[in-house]
RNA sequence: GGGAGAGUUCCCGAGCGGCCAAAGGGAACAGACUGUAAAUCUGUCGUCACUGACUUCGGUGGUUCGAAUCCACCCUCUCCCA
């Protein structure tokens, strides 16, 4: 059960405890796909990095190695060796990313594996066994995330579509868990609002699926490629039909401005290949913006990272050094900036936590929200 | 001493009479990245007064309306024979 520590208008600080253990909000949601995070940070990094909760793929553990297989292993914890909590994405983006020989029926959606090009079906039904087997620790239900800009209609369809579909999602994580031998009988559900960028869908649909009571309740279809003002504009409207004593997660968000602005929208929980993503890149956080690495100007730079970050990375290398090895295309390159980005992720969360522990949240936000977004 | 081949823009390397400021790599420089098909992708990359002009393909002459491309000599390098 959802426990609100403190509250500054709709942004919130809370504890949500799972059976893998509490998880303190705001926090960001370390992106590990294939059960790694890119860039050879391994699981026992996390804790130095503060990561509380990792997010793994359906769709691609199940491809490779196979869920059945991750099962046999003793489930996904066992496999990776990250024991805190973890939550799988349904495999509903990949449908929306992996867009070629795409064909979405009432059934679930046919689309083509990535890897070898095998035709994959994955349905409601399909996406919950997955997760059962993988035994996350909470499960995200199967979505459409639909394109953006959608035709109205397309996105009425849609939408309903999916309520059904988290309807079936409900139903079959509910036998799941029933299920004498099923890893872990207490995994959780989490519903997916969709609606594009059209409020009235956005608010309909929140409305709907608020009423399946669900263990938490994630935005989706957001931030793929719609104006910022559009994001937060949705955020806000469906935020007082978002149940309170659930946890809210924003899928897929974002920048540490995009961040900022959802948790002054009461959201508690993000994620994003960003920070691991732009790190392999040579694009770092800090406090003062983002630099790129790459660029001549640091060539003589013995500075850290951000002289304000307390990571392993900003504690022994250089500014120079790590520009070298990104220019020689050494792994250290990324292995350390993955390490950085994180790490600034994870503890800009705290930072968030500790300001709306003392209500100064929103003037923590103004001073930063736009500076974390700018280059420098 | 004799013979064969080669010298192209920062580097490698294609071109072998006009469509060549010259393919393709690499390097360099810059940009993108938001539930990861991403250690990826994009742009610039002779100079300038930049829809045009100028200088460039070892050097110097020459042939031609026109040469990186053909000819002569020279320089340098590689290989083979003595």
């Amino acid at each position: 059960m959802l426990k609100i520590l403190s509250q500054e208008k709709s942004a919130r600080r809370c504890e949500f405890p799972t059976v893998h253990g509490v998880i303190q909000t705001p926090a960001f949601m370390n992106v590990a796909t294939c059960g790694a995070i890119k860039g050879a940070v391994s699981a026992y990094d996390l804790r130095d990095l503060h990561c509380q909760v990792q997010l793994c793929n359906t769709y691609h553990l199940h491809v490779r190695p196979g869920d059945e297989l991750v099962r046999e292993l003793g489930g996904i914890h066992a496999f990776t060796g990250w024991h805190g909590p973890i939550l799988t994405d349904s495999g509903g983006f990949q449908v929306f990313s992996l867009a070629k020989l795409r064909q979405i029926k009432e059934e679930g959606v046919t689309f083509a594996c990535h890897i070898d090009g095998h035709r994959i079906f994955m349905g409601p039904e399909e996406s919950m066994r997955i997760q059962s087997n993988l035994g996350s620790t909470i499960a995200m239900a199967f979505d459409e995330c639909v394109e953006n800009p959608a035709e109205y209609q397309y996105a009425e369809q849609s939408c309903a579509r999916t309520v059904r579909w988290l309807a079936r999602c409900k139903a079959e994580m509910q036998r799941l868990n029933s299920l004498p031998n099923t890893l872990n009988r207490q995994q959780l559900l989490f519903g997916i609002n969709q609606g594009c960028t059209f409020d009235d869908l956005r608010i309909e649909n929140m409305k709907q699926i608020a009423a399946l009571d669900l263990d938490g309740y994630a935005i989706g279809g957001l931030a793929v490629g719609e104006p910022k003002e559009d994001m937060y504009r949705i955020i806000s409207a469906i935020e007082p039909y978002m149940p309170k004593d659930k946890p809210r997660y924003l899928m897929g968000v974002g920048t540490p401005g995009n961040i900022l602005e959802g948790v002054s929208r009461g959201v508690d929980l993000f994620d994003c290949v960003m920070p691991s993503r732009n790190a392999r890149h040579g694009h770092l956080f800090t406090w003062e913006g983002i630099i790129n690495l790459n660029n001549a100007k640091y060539e003589r730079d013995l500075g850290p990272i951000d002289p304000k970050c307390h990571c392993p990375t900003c504690q022994h290398h250089s500014r120079a050094y790590l520009r070298h090895l990104f220019k020689a295309k050494e792994m250290l390159a990324m292995r350390l900036c993955v390490m950085h980005n994180l790490y600034f992720y994870n503890t800009l969360m705290e930072r968030i936590r500790y300001e709306l522990e003392n209500h100064r949240f929103e003037a923590f936000k103004e001073m930063y929200v736009d500076r974390l977004d700018q280059r420098i």
